[in-house]
DNA sequence: CGTACCATGACGACGCGTAATCGTGT
DNA sequence: AACACGATTACGCGTCGTCATGGTAC
């Protein structure tokens, strides 16, 4: 067979068939009197296998040896080969994580795409530091910025100040944050859950609100704690019962009585998606409770509160000293209901909740 | 700065900046005077951005375009990179799974990888035909045989006879099946379940007898089914319920019926791996109950059997088509028992039934 | 004077298309 | 004489290391 038929048989060019010649991969067997190339049954084979070889990566070097020098074992070489094409599928994927970004953000032209880039190198760095401007810096980039890479760098992030960088930028990015959050809220990881809720909690839009609600039905008790915490300055009264159990259990009872406080005089929570009061990073720290004069706090909700503080201080098997964590946190909240029930706690039984109702009512009168 | 210190800062090689500067990417703005190249800062900038563009899978060429040419937009050109680089995700992985094949039979020599090879571009080739010899040239190959992608063919296999002679490999190929079987018995798929539990029914080892037992506890009717009526014949006692209700439901009742008549006949369920008697293609087909004649079957089994029988005849609400196909699969089982539940039902109130009863020991007495 | 740096130019590797030029089969 | 096929030789693609040869900074 001359090498045009052969070249239409194998899927093999002819000017290829004529490189393996150069490379000693095949020699056909016979040549005519003219000197075209004769190939044999024996020579397609020989060709069929080459190509068999090459599929699986090998070089053409290397297939030669494959076929010719029996020293030229298959163990070893194909682990190799495994590993090389585990590698290329490893920075493959790497490739198309980052080109994903950059397509999500819609770059207009090519200095986006550097800026991108840039962003997502030092989110990605050693630095603490860097990690942190580069997530300042994101804010005031002119492009549009990889919100799900914030994300996940936040998720990362063990560094208190550049998570709040990143959290200040995710707040300013809008509801786009939202979706991925909602994600993590649910890792496996409870360090990632934890930060999940925190930035959701710096988020001011009404869906963030949505979405700390749903929190609170979390099983991971982290989650619904903070999720609480943050649900109160916003004036969901469904955070009422974990903050109670916050402070009879003594964990993060301070930051809980002063959420309670904070949703005995919070306005109610505005539906829509709102930006919040502060919108620079100069109150990067937990906002502490908006003092409004009582002007619009929600006399029939401090009330409530109060109601539910007494309740705990009267229940069964409560020790003496969530109890006196109870009276102080009723010495926060507002209202008619929370004097009435300071003036009768100035005769319990406990001497130390005495005094201290005693004490915060006097601090009360001079105010 | 010169090209020794931009080199050792921006990590690129003199060798490449020269290139990048012959192909027009940067030129350094000036040249000391006697000719050495002076790169500014905003040239090393420039050179930064090349890097990042190079690293996300542009040419140089594009490079160019990308940082002088205007038109050149990233828009489409991303979604371009994104494409290629899933193409080549895919067919990287595509040889990673074949490479992983090839090692896991663990070749001596280059010829053992050519006919794995061979063998896997022929299962997964087009024509039934060509499926059914690859499968059957496997138990003759000198090498070892890929038992995971056998089974992988048989799971996806829809033609009967290379189905059969798939089953027929696998028999021969020992337990190294049995585990991806096993997976299989649980996939999305109810067509895959049931090639599954078809194919481990035609390996005789003990191990597979143990896995069609617990097939029986599938939630999957077809799979139990199945498994019910490839236990029988190995004398497992526990496929009778679901025998029994494949009679009174009528679903492939004659198969159902057989397999209690060799049930009752069967030797005791052998332990460990014992090779089954047939070991060429030529029994591809059901094996029919093992005709002892009595001598070894179990006297208790089959009397077992029709007491289950006639405890279904007399049972409420059974339709009559089911008490006659009851009748005739006690007709198969030998024994007093049987005989004389048969006996007993040539008084049948239904007529058809105590015909059928009378019919069969006619038969059963003039053999 | 030594050593580290710089310049330009060129070759090779990897796999393969393409093409120019000349000869054959039918 | 036309036309498909063959042979050989050679260039180019894209990225980059490396080597050779000669000059320069300190």
């Amino acid at each position: 067979m001359r090498i045009g038929e052969v070249a239409r048989r194998s899927g093999v060019s002819a000017r290829m068939l004529r490189h393996y010649e150069t490379l000693g991969l095949v020699r056909p067997t016979g040549r005519t009197g003219v000197g075209y190339r004769e190939y044999s049954r024996d020579d397609i084979r020989r060709i069929l296998h080459i190509e068999i070889l090459r599929s699986l990566g090998l070089s053409l070097r290397d297939v030669g040896r494959a076929l010719d020098d029996p020293g030229f074992t298959p163990a070893a070489h194909v682990d190799e080969l495994i590993e090389q094409t585990r590698e290329r599928i490893a920075r493959e994927e790497e490739l198309l994580a980052r080109l994903r970004r950059i397509d999500a953000t819609d770059p207009t032209d090519w200095d986006d795409v550097l800026q991108v880039v840039a962003l997502l190198h030092n989110l990605g760095s050693e630095s603490a530091g860097k990690r942190q401007r580069a997530a300042l810096s994101s804010v005031s980039a002119t492009g549009p910025v990889p919100v799900e890479a914030l994300v996940e760098a936040v998720l990362r992030e063990p560094d208190p100040s550049a998570a709040g960088a990143l959290r200040w930028a995710l707040a300013r990015s809008g509801d786009a944050a939202l979706a991925p959050l909602a994600d993590a809220l649910t890792a496996p990881e409870p360090a990632v859950r934890k930060r999940a809720v925190d930035t959701i909690a710096k988020i001011p839009h009404g869906t963030a609100t949505a979405l700390l609600r749903d929190a609170l039905t979390s099983p991971d008790v982290v989650v619904v704690r903070s999720a609480a915490l943050a649900l109160a300055p916003r004036g969901v009264p469904d955070a009422i019962p974990t903050l109670l159990a916050m402070i009879v259990e003594g964990t993060n009872d301070a930051d809980a009585a002063d959420a309670l406080s904070a949703l005995a005089t919070a306005p109610p929570p505005t539906p829509t998606n709102a930006p919040a009061s502060g919108d620079v990073p100069a109150s990067m720290g937990d906002r502490g409770p908006v003092a409004n004069g009582g002007l619009a706090g929600e006399r029939g909700l401090a009330d409530q509160i109060a109601g539910r503080l007494v309740e705990r201080l009267g229940g069964d098997g409560v020790e003496p000293a969530a109890r006196q964590r109870l009276t102080q946190a009723l010495g926060d909240i507002p209202g008619a209901a929370a004097a009435r029930a300071l003036a009768e706690l100035t005769h319990d039984q406990d001497r130390i909740v005495a005094l201290t109702a005693t004490s915060i009512l006097k601090l009360r009168d001079s105010r």
